[in-house]
DNA sequence: CGCGACTTTGACAGATGTCAAGGCTTGTGG
DNA sequence: CCACAAGCCTTGACATCTGTCAAAGTCGCG
């Protein structure tokens, strides 16, 4: 329950893509924060709510899901450990879609008046939310195309890319290999498909040997041959990221 | 060419969410502009380019772009006038697409070096620029939603709900009637569906009475059938807009 | 008047959805 | 250690929505 190692994950992520001073950064590691563990499935922000806390994932994964008339689910995007979920909500806090844990997730709520003040004290702080959510939202804009413009294996090696990078940002050591706790009717809802649908899919990339995905651990097998199924391009993701290079040949090494 | 008429409507949309002193306004005012003409179907942002200005629109219609490698395309978002198509350059500066003018547009570019500059001198101002980012995400977010789980008709009825409230938003005479430069390529290129099909489910839409679009005009026949058909919920776009109720009202009572 | 861009329509094809059943894991309790 | 239940994955047969291709109709403009 200390909050210092999840601040220090995010720290991390933040840095990642803006410049900050050791004021800056002591600003961040100092918020408090109060730890909730949140079960599989459980929403913890309601579609419409009024939010006061901003929400760090500290383990697990979570989702912002949207919702259909008829319940057909769209899950609008995924974070994971070290994202704040709902950074947004610091500047909008009326809950566009509902925050549910995929897996069981430990979160992070940190009051939306600390974050507010360090913004306001810290400019380049505030400058490197406003950059985070960005990155957001580019990522929103990907998954637009991707489901508008993709066809269903596409979608799929898409998602699995993008996670690959997230993931690998976060922990080096795992490369193409990581956990990532969804079952098929969560990629069917990202990817705004039918859960059978998907098995089919996904049973293509694997015959083809791209991946391997059992039980909530996705092995990438042949980085260069998904990434050109999925039309894949980090940038998006690795912006103004000076690893993204190393990444890149890395796994172009690796494949 | 005189740039202030264009600052001012941005300036509009700006305080409409966020709440500013006049320091805070007159330094928004005050943000130099380099007007230019771009003539339709024109790229004036390339995908992965590095960009130093952000681009106002003042009048006409844009465009973000996202392609397939068989060419096809998909929309991600649409600019309107008093929309900064692209204010998340100003911290991301490298463009995650293309920005595209749908009907001849003009354009005001402000640099870069100058909005930061206001930004970091008037935290007001930055919160602000802040908070439209989070927007635009949240209209992105909603648009993941709207390809991904919805079917051909209403996919199209929530593409022109949202744009009647944007649209009535800047020009409040307007109402359900509004000008709206597309031709069904486009809308098929927003809505992720062929051309053919967005003509199909149009006629329907107009058969039903719903809606009528005859040369880049729509006139919304039936506010509350439309809302009905595209599951429509302001929200996601009026965020703490106090205008939003009234709007609410406003259109109830017309339908 | 005639060209070009856009819209509309028809016939047919293909991708994805639906429904339903069976098999596999995993975890739990006896 | 076995048996069972619950959730998940896999598969098949068939339905439906949306896409494709192609042609004709409409509209605005030079």
């Amino acid at each position: 329950m200390n909050p210092r190692p999840p601040l220090e994950l995010f720290l991390r992520r933040i840095v990642a893509r803006s410049l900050l001073t050791e004021a800056d950064q002591d600003a961040i590691l100092s918020l408090p924060g109060k730890a909730i563990e949140v079960r599989a499935n459980r929403d913890f922000v309601r579609l419409g709510e009024h939010v006061t806390n901003a929400c760090l994932v500290v383990e697990g994964l979570v989702g912002r899901f949207g919702q259909n008339k008829d319940g057909a689910r769209q899950i609008t995007s995924l974070h994971i450990p070290g994202d704040m979920v709902d950074l947004h909500s610091v500047v909008v806090p009326h809950a566009p879609a509902a925050l549910q844990a995929v897996t069981n997730t430990t979160i992070l709520q940190i009051p939306h008046d600390k974050i507010l003040d360090i913004s306001h004290r810290h400019p380049n702080v505030m400058e490197a939310f406003w950059r985070d959510c960005v990155v957001d939202g580019a990522i929103s804009a990907q998954w637009v195309l991707n489901v508008g413009r993709r066809n269903a294996q596409a979608r799929l090696a898409h998602l699995l890319c993008e996670m690959a990078v997230r993931y690998d940002k976060i922990d080096r050591a795992r490369g193409l290999t990581f956990d990532f706790p969804v079952n098929q009717t969560h990629l069917a809802d990202c990817t705004g498909l039918t859960p059978v649908h998907v098995n089919r899919s996904l049973g293509a990339l694997k015959r083809a040997e791209l991946v391997s995905m059992t039980q909530k651990k996705v092995e990438i097998l042949d980085w260069k041959g998904l990434v050109d199924i999925a039309e894949f391009d980090t940038a998006y993701l690795a912006i103004a990221s000076p690893l993204e290079a190393h990444e890149e040949s890395k796994h172009e090494a690796r494949a």
